[in-house]
DNA sequence: GCTGAAACGGAACGCTGCTCCATTTAGTAT
DNA sequence: ATACTAAATGGAGCAGCGTTCCGTTTCAGC
């Protein structure tokens, strides 16, 4: 019960003041290693940037996708947050939809290998996914509801599936002028649409 | 000047024999590896299941890619060669291209490991890369405009996005039932329809 | 200050890709 | 048949990475 004590309200704290700095040097160095060496970077060299050995790491963050998660948490949520909003804001349900995954297509390709770690048949990233799943995928699936109850598209489309799939169209190198991840999401959400023959 | 022996008419020849067998050996010993283990196998898993030493595999084929290459090839052929033919055959273009895709498609699912090292951002695979579009580029963009010319799909897409975008789609675990590439990949192709509203 | 425990750092281990070179072996000329 | 040469071989060796382990340092409460 632990009467007057901190019981844990706010996770991060009752931890060593040295032990806090830590993880915020940690997580400063990751984000910047990330943006130039992508999410697959050596945990020596981010241990070296924060100046922190490689256990300090292992100890805040056990694996990789702790890591990642923790650094691109308040995006995810933005994202996740933002998802409602455009819902209310936008013409129509569809739009929504549109604009929402072209919210999460710009995060995506953004972060360097992030996307292919999330698809990453290895099992360093399954919480990682696990996490974007837990965060987007409800949002996904209510826009995608109101986008099929508007009559905007045809039912039958699996959030999760198509979640998987934009992310999916999101790998690959950066800045080839040849391929457009935007584009194909586009064409994916053009094959969603209610056909006029159906 | 070599007179009456073997002039190298056939690549694959003019090599001593013991080469050529280990050559045989390494291909069939990869092709097994990679079944159970993918395309990211080590290659001292491949060099012990073959019998030989690392530097035999390394010298017949310098890079990964070229032993991938090496051994998909026959059925990389045999799915560009499938192209002219389908669309012979089929209905319509867009039903060509629609068959094609899923020769290819299914070529993906089941090479574990296969589409990713396709996209794949390290260099490793940039061979393997080359080899898949030089192949089969053609291939798709003559079933892609034979599409188009008939009326079928909408002009503007191009062949290289699209196999790359279902090179893409085809990436992730195996067996998971929740994500089947083929959904999505319809999906994609539904998308390329004209529509009537046009 | 003193002390116990939390936190730390980097050496150490195992696994991998890739290279180098002493040794073996196939093919040929005698 | 034998000897010779160049092709071919194999595995030790090096470097980079993830992960663990343990002796040492540092914080925080008394």
């Amino acid at each position: 019960m632990t009467a007057g004590g901190p019981a844990g309200e706010v996770p991060s704290r009752s931890k060593r003041a040295d032990a806090q700095r830590n993880r915020e040097a940690v997580l400063t160095a990751a984000a910047a290693v990330f943006v130039t060496a992508g999410v697959d970077a050596p945990i020596r060299r981010i241990a070296a940037e924060a100046g922190v050995g490689m256990a300090t790491i292992y100890r805040h963050f056990p694996t990789r996708a702790d890591l990642v998660t923790a650094v691109y948490q308040h995006q995810i949520e933005a994202c996740a947050e933002a998802g409602p909003h455009l819902l209310a804001d936008a013409d129509s349900p569809l739009d929504a939809l549109h604009q929402w995954i072209d919210l999460f297509v710009d995060f995506l390709v953004t972060k360097h290998g992030l996307a292919d770690a999330l698809q990453s048949d290895s099992d360093r990233f399954t919480a990682l996914h696990a996490y974007f799943l837990d965060r987007l995928l409800p949002v996904c699936a209510h826009l995608l509801d109101a986008a099929v109850e508007a009559g905007d598209i045809t039912p039958g489309t699996q959030p999760y599936e198509l979640m998987r799939g934009i992310g999916n169209l999101c790998i690959g190198r950066d800045n080839d002028p040849r391929y457009d991840p935007r584009r194909l999401v586009a064409l994916l959400l053009q094959g969603l649409r209610r056909s006029s023959t159906a």
